[in-house]
DNA sequence: TGATCCAATGATACGGGGTCGCAATGCGAC
DNA sequence: GTCGCATTGCGACCCCGTATCATTGGATCA
């Protein structure tokens, strides 16, 4: 149960109204990606396009990140770190762990330049499996 | 203008029909990214559903990739290299540039391995301005 | 050459995920 | 208080892709 810095809503001029509120509530309660579909279950008297607002405006903030699967569905899920970062997304047990790593963005960086291309941002997501689901210490 | 490589469906037990062949002259006559719907435009006698399952045969065959762009939408591209590889995605123009980079690999497995996490695929794309669209030389 | 059989096709309905339009609501500033 | 505008909820809608299913047609073998 992490807590969601609203602050960040306020101060960027958004107003913190009770659907959001519970929005982000029901946020801090989960610490899985999920889809809207199943936010919006947990939320019945939230609009399911006030969900998908509130979803999109808190991934504008990078309060939630996408999560793209293997397969191109989609997942969200809170960022922890809230800078940029990369995944790694189980295919068995669905968990997402974030990492961030200097080399990875430098050798991301190195191919821009060789390319003469001007790097407004990047994804990189690593399928396969957990340290839990091999049983592993 | 691209040849592509019509043997590699035979060799897997697919046949090769007529549909299928439109739908790979086709491919041979665009060399940028696509949708479906662009594609099924250009082949008003072929029914959608048999190009949505000729393209998925084509990437399953890696002869096409999905490149999925920054705000979700996914289209196509006839893959020149047939092997893993990354993408440079220019947001102005929409040209594709494939890459491959065994440090960038090798970044990706290294975070991979000090997760204990069991690695059997990634995805890495770049988003920004290709060289074209910055008129450099 | 024809018969046979199964993969492939086309039409259409369907489904998931997300957006739009619009009237109603409710913050926040004055 | 009240005014104005951001926000909401509802429902219709859109896009992309898949499922269904009757029909077609290609490869194989006699």
């Amino acid at each position: 149960m992490s807590s969601i810095p609203t602050g960040r809503l306020e101060d960027t001029g958004y107003r913190l109204t009770a659907p959001r509120r519970a929005v982000i509530d029901a946020l801090a309660r989960t610490d899985r990606p999920f889809t809207i579909e199943e936010l919006s279950e947990q939320l019945p008297n939230i609009g399911r396009a006030t969900v998908f607002r509130t979803i999109k405006l808190l991934h504008e903030l990078d309060i939630v990140c996408r999560v793209p699967l293997e397969d191109g569905r989609i997942r969200y899920e809170t960022s922890h770190s809230g800078r940029h970062h990369h995944h790694l997304i189980c295919g068995e047990c669905g968990s997402v762990t974030e990492f961030s790593d200097p080399a990875l963005d430098e050798a991301i960086e190195q191919n821009a330049s060789t390319a003469s291309f001007e790097l407004d941002g990047h994804s990189a997501e690593l399928y396969g499996r957990c340290a839990t689901c091999r049983r592993l210490p």
